[in-house]
DNA sequence: AGAGCCCCTG
DNA sequence: CAGGGGCTCT
């Protein structure tokens, strides 16, 4: 009996995918996370279900509002299971990119001056950092294709970065917009709910 | 309005 | 990772 809400090992299972995709989009989530099920009616905790005194914020009576003309447990159970997925994958978003230019800048510190140098192996400091983190028990086999976007990840700040292009507040943005057209299909595999015992056991 | 993303915090 | 504010786009 699968226990109701977002689990650790649908944090793990999210983890793996991201060596997928990096921005996956809600719809996408919903299909690969639909084995998580809400308990039963009216245990959802959500912001607009605590709402109850109107002497604050107008956003908030006009989710009051919206719970009130909608009131499906359900359906406001597997909106806040939605967002918390994405915020998950805009948490990983966020490790990923920090370390990509922690170890751009490195480089650069380093002496590495031509984009060639910089290379991503499976024995390399980054890749250990990111394997780490999404990756910690090391039971999952790092597709290929995640370390070519990291590359070109790093070599997008590195350049970024050696043409001064970080002066700007907003330079990253410009590298956000090349990484996420590299998202590439997440196996058919991550759709079972019992993908964590197939996947780590073969 | 609502969904998302990012930034900064804790 | 979760919270919360700010900004964008639909």
């Amino acid at each position: 009996m699968q226990k109701e809400g977002l689990s650790p090992n649908h944090l793990k299972k999210a983890k793996l995918m991201f060596f997928y995709t990096r921005y996956p989009s809600s719809n996408m989530l919903k299909t690969y996370f639909s084995d998580v099920k809400a308990a039963g009616p009216c245990v959802i905790r959500t912001p607009e279900m605590f709402v109850v005194t109107p002497l604050h914020s107008t956003v908030k009576w006009g989710y009051k509002k919206m719970a009130s003309n909608d009131c499906h447990p359900k359906k406001e159970f597997n909106r806040c299971i939605t967002s918390q997925l994405i915020k998950w994958f805009s948490n990983f978003r966020e490790f990923y990119y920090i370390q990509m230019e922690k170890y751009a800048r490195q480089a650069i510190n380093d002496g590495v001056t031509s984009t060639e140098e910089l290379c991503i192996t499976r024995d390399c400091e980054l890749y250990r950092a990111l394997n780490m983190h999404y990756n910690k028990a090391n039971d999952f086999e790092v597709p290929e294709r995640f370390l070519e976007v990291a590359q070109i990840t790093l070599r997008e700040f590195f350049n970024a970065i050696i043409a001064g292009k970080d002066v700007d507040p907003s330079w990253k943005k410009a590298i956000y917009k090349v990484i996420c057209k590299l998202d590439s299909e997440v196996p058919e595999i991550f759709r079972s709910p019992n993908c964590l015992q197939e996947l780590l056991h073969e």
